[in-house]
This record gives structure tokens, sequence and C-alpha cells, in this order.
DNA sequence: ACGTTGACCTATA
DNA sequence: GTATAGGCCAACG
């Protein structure tokens, strides 16, 4: 596996639960920065990785649930969100900007 | 090998 | 404030 995969894997995994994060904060913190789009790549076979990555703590920038498609189910995304606490309305965050999670100022 | 697409973001008008 | 343009790199046809 290619290093930006199995680094993208491992922050995603440190998201605390019930927090979300964006696809730029997590290029940015790799380095890539606007690289946006591999995150999206990597988060689409990460359900072939093990351990399981909580790919569905991971939305857009309009925190936007745009991959739940690639969920197999499109709620299933939204339901494990609302199962950690974070309520969803439209396939959108709400409060997306206090359940962000910024991998530089937590991770640090 | 080439063109298009894609879980996107930033910048400029 | 929205609209459009550019960029980014990998996978698919």
């Amino acid at each position: 596996m290619s290093d930006f995969y199995e680094m993208v894997y491992d922050v995603v995994r440190q998201i605390p639960p019930g927090r979300v994060t964006n696809f730029g904060a997590i290029a940015r913190y790799l380095g890539s920065g606007g690289s946006a789009r591999m995150v999206g790549w990597a988060l689409n076979v990460s359900h072939l990785q093990n351990p399981h990555v909580p790919a569905h703590r991971v939305v857009n920038r309009n925190g936007l649930l745009t991959g739940k498609i690639h969920f197999g189910s499109p709620n299933v995304m939204q339901e494990l969100l609302e199962n950690e606490g974070v309520k969803v309305v439209d396939d959108c965050v709400v409060d997306f900007d206090q359940l962000f999670w910024d991998p530089m100022k937590e991770m640090s």
C-alpha cells in the first residue's frame, strides 16, 4: 500500500467518535496541499482495509455526505453518524463547525 | 498512450 | 453573497 493511503487511514481512524472532518484538512495535514481528491480515492478502497476505517466521519467542506453512496447503501453513513450523536439533516451534518476535527490542531 | 472521471478545495471575478 | 476557473493526482475505458 502507498504511504499516502496508510496516512489517510491512520488519520481517519484517529478521529474521535461524534466528530467529523473534511478532505482539505487531511490533504493539508499529509502535505498534499490541494490533492483532496486523492483522499477520496483512498477512502473509496477503505472498506477493503483492515481494520475498518470510519470513513463516515469524513465529509466534504460543506459538511455534505457526498460519499454516502459508496457505503453500499446511502442511508448507512447517516445512520452511523446519528448513532454517534451527530445530527444529520438532508445529508448535511448539523453544527459541522463545532463537530469539525482538525488533524493539524488536534493531533499536533 | 490519451482523454475522462472522481467521496474535492482554493482562488478569482 | 454566488459563479466560474484552475489545480491536483490516481484510476478507468
